[in-house]
DNA sequence: CAAGATTTATAGATTTTATCTATACAAAGA
DNA sequence: TCTTTGTATAGATAAAATCTATAAATCTTG
């Protein structure tokens, strides 16, 4: 028994006709003909009387068909809830991200895409790279946003956008003076830095060619856990830091005029979304790029004509 | 999509391992992972998570498998209808018996074969041999219970008993004196027939060699309906006349003093059920050929050593 | 009542699908 | 790193569904 042989019963009834019901099942006479043998070989029940014209079920037969017809609609229910689910973003997504993206990325999309798909539950956790893969690959989280490229098997990254690096000075440094700065320009011994195991923090060491050197601005010393920190550092201090661009989104004009952008070629990180392996929650991933993609595009509306991306 | 692939879902969500569920299937784990694959493909939905061990099914996969189970829950519904179904003697049974038959042979079976199967309907009709052949042909109704052979085309026979014909003799017939008759010793001038019509009047005309003879007895002419006219016709007048084994079973003493049997090889006439080309009904039919059979063994149960079938 | 039309059944060829064996690939454990 | 466990894939084979052509049966019509 299988699911056409169904059809075809049902068909032959609908037109007591076995030429017209083959038609209707775009099937040869012969073949439906064979079909229904078949089905009613296997059942051994006659469910037509082909004596009579037109075609005429038996009693057995009127009973058996109306069991296909619940068995046929029951497989119609099957394929309409794999259209309506497949096409239904829901689930749970946890999500990883690094701190220094987290508290300035989120707040661009997260309200909206839960308003928006009220069936997605969110879990987000703050990680810093190392934590994030360790954590993909235990299934502990399903995606990753964080600074990439990074050289981990079995990750596949999704580019979301590149965010300018730029620096904050401090009011007393000589830095300020001018427009746009190169790499060059900060002194090494005057920039503050995250604390170990931010990505940011090997990428401002890279880009001002920093190796192991400690920073060390007087009697002071402080390696800070947050951006906000390292922005309070400079501004009741003196110095020099960096910091990617979204994160001067709520700035006011005091700090703004403490920002200095870097001359073209411009520094930028490569944000990404990351999974591993076996990830299959593709259109909870498809909507969370979708809707990053255009919350962030607000905010970084041009993308500079010369950039490099910073390594980790 | 096909009823098996169900299954097969069902399977490695019952066993979360698809090497047990294709052995529990019987087939190979290549076929299961082919066949869950293409499922898949079709419905667009992933079902399992096979990234996870056990293998789990995702939320979307919970809810197709569940669908599933509703599904091969309604196929064993089906197979076990037909089962049952099948089985089950019901439906309606239209017959055709002949006038000579049906008096005597009815009231042998039908009470029992009614209360026995409560879910058959029974509607009989007493007709001659050619309007029950008529009426197989128009589907007016659906098998005969009549002496064969018939030479009729489309027409199967199912010879159900042989019944003995037996000479009643009215009480001042020279015959009487015999215990055992021959043919020949019937006069014919003195032999009383059934109207037109009835097959057991040719099968008398038959035995008697007797051919398109004018019965007349003396001043009364008299083609009798029924048997029982006979019966009347020879006890109030005189003469003899040929009946049927069967009319005699409700025979008081009296009227039995006036059967005389025939000498071997005993004339008969053959009873047989008979259907039209597409008869379906075999069920019933079966019941009915049983319920005769068993009922006239016990009204007539030796059979002679030497009988022969007398020609309609 | 024979000839043609209509309807279903059957035979044999062909295509499609399901299944198998063997092997690859991936992940986990020793 | 090697072995073990579990799933996927490739290619061959077996099974089935389907097709074309035609038969058989019935009904219709001149």
């Amino acid at each position: 028994m299988n699911l056409q042989q169904l059809e075809y019963i049902v068909a032959v009834d609908k037109h007591r006709h076995f030429l017209k019901a083959a038609d209707a099942c775009f099937i040869t006479q012969a073949t439906l003909s064979m079909m229904i043998k078949k089905l009613e070989e296997e059942l051994e029940v006659i469910i037509f009387d082909r004596s009579k014209q037109p075609v005429v079920p038996t009693d057995i037969g009127r009973k058996i068909i109306a069991q296909a017809q619940v068995i046929l609609r029951e497989t119609g229910h099957l394929k309409e809830l794999a259209k309506i689910i497949k096409n239904e973003v829901q689930g749970q997504l946890r999500i990883g991200i690094i701190p220094t993206l987290a508290p300035y990325l989120l707040p661009l999309f997260l309200y909206d895409l839960l308003r928006k798909y009220p069936q997605v539950k969110i879990r987000i956790s703050e990680l810093n790279t190392n934590q994030i893969i360790e954590q993909l690959s235990n299934d502990l989280i399903d995606v990753g946003i964080l600074a990439t490229p990074i050289a981990a098997e079995g990750m596949k990254e999704y580019p979301l956008f590149y965010e300018k690096l730029v620096a904050f000075v401090s009011g007393n440094e000589e830095t300020l003076n001018k427009q746009y700065i190169l790499p060059e320009d900060i002194d090494v011994n005057r920039l503050w830095l995250l604390e170990e195991g931010h990505c940011l923090r090997s990428q401002m060491m890279n880009l001002c060619e920093l190796r192991n050197k400690n920073t060390d601005l007087g009697n002071l010393e402080y390696e800070a856990g947050s951006i906000e920190s390292l922005l309070k550092i400079v501004e009741i201090n003196k110095g020099i830091t960096v910091i990617p661009e979204l994160a001067m989104n709520t700035f006011d004009e005091k700090r703004k005029s403490q920002i200095r952008e870097f001359m073209a070629p411009v520094p930028v990180r490569e944000i990404s979304l990351v999974t591993y392996r076996h990830f299959i929650k593709t259109k909870l991933l498809e909507v969370l790029k979708q809707e990053i993609t255009e919350a962030v595009a607000k905010f970084i509306p041009e993308k500079p004509a010369e950039q490099f991306v910073v390594e980790i």
